[in-house]
DNA sequence: TTAAATTATTTACATTCTTAACAATTTTAA
DNA sequence: TTAAAATTGTTAAGAATGTAAATAATTTAA
């Protein structure tokens, strides 16, 4: 077989320089595996991220959670709507502010978030055997860089 | 001030050593920064991978194309309709195939993709610079092994 | 005590990704 | 050679995600 167009033929040319690029790739072939260990759970990870802040951090207010996770406030209230749905979160009211909800794992979710949890780590196992010794801290110190890098407006 | 419910009093749990996580924080902060930086071209960060894939292989079908990128080959109609009306690209009949469309820039386009990739090594060098000796070739090289890593289905 | 800011929410919209279907064409197998 | 299977570009529909603007209720600041 001639192997015509097949991928190991073309030149990616600056793509395979540039992190971002790698980054991508990277980020939606990890992220396709996590759904996929996820998918009897009904969690995306976007939804895993609410979770742990939440479990990590009960009280917060839905905008607070969605600053930790770098999303928008009104992206918020569909997640909540949907996990509020499943018996996994709750909102209550603020004690010292009206305006807001406090979140907090349901008795269920407390449950449900352990079991989660014991399939996220065997997902990251899995990717974490691709790196040698010393190389998962080094990369999620990059990434934290890279993460927290504001370039000045030009 | 207090600080109350601001990010630095946040536990991010286990969030925080997950690569997945990480990897997709850093993947959009550097994906916004391109698209900044790319505005006044306007091309994003999908475009500008087809871009530099038919720049460097020339008469690609839009398949091959969409195979060397991990998308969908439907996703690339929209696509290839767009910087054809931008006259970046053009599709010729395949000489081989009846059924596909060699992909090609146009003249114009090679200057513009030119311009771009001026403006791209701009935004790369700003995040390169986060890193130390040595610390690009290794996160590209781990990059790789977490998007060709497919673990065996269980 | 008024004016400004914040919270959760809703709505609308643009993107992006998937999936399925289709006609035209090519490839494979009988 | 011919019939069946696969592939190409395309369209359409649906889900997920992100963004932006507006609103009422409430809190904070002047």
């Amino acid at each position: 077989m001639t192997n015509l167009n097949s991928s190991e033929d073309i030149d990616y040319g600056i793509l395979d320089t540039l992190v971002g690029y790698k980054l991508r790739r990277a980020q939606v072939n990890i992220f396709n595996d996590f759904s996929e260990h996820c998918s009897r759970f009904g969690i995306t990870p976007g939804l895993f991220g609410v979770l742990s802040i939440v479990e990590r951090n009960p009280g917060l207010t839905q905008t607070a959670i969605a600053n930790a996770l770098g999303n928008d406030r009104s992206a918020m209230v569909s997640v909540v709507d949907r996990l509020e749905s499943m018996n996994i979160v709750e909102r209550k009211p603020s004690a010292s502010d009206r305006r807001s909800h406090a979140l907090f794992l349901t008795p269920h979710g407390e449950v449900f978030y352990k079991e989660l949890v014991a399939e996220v780590l065997k997902h990251e196992a899995s990717f974490t055997s691709l790196l040698n010794e010393g190389e998962k801290p080094l990369i999620i110190d990059m990434l934290d860089r890279i993460a927290a890098h504001k370039p000045a407006k030009q």
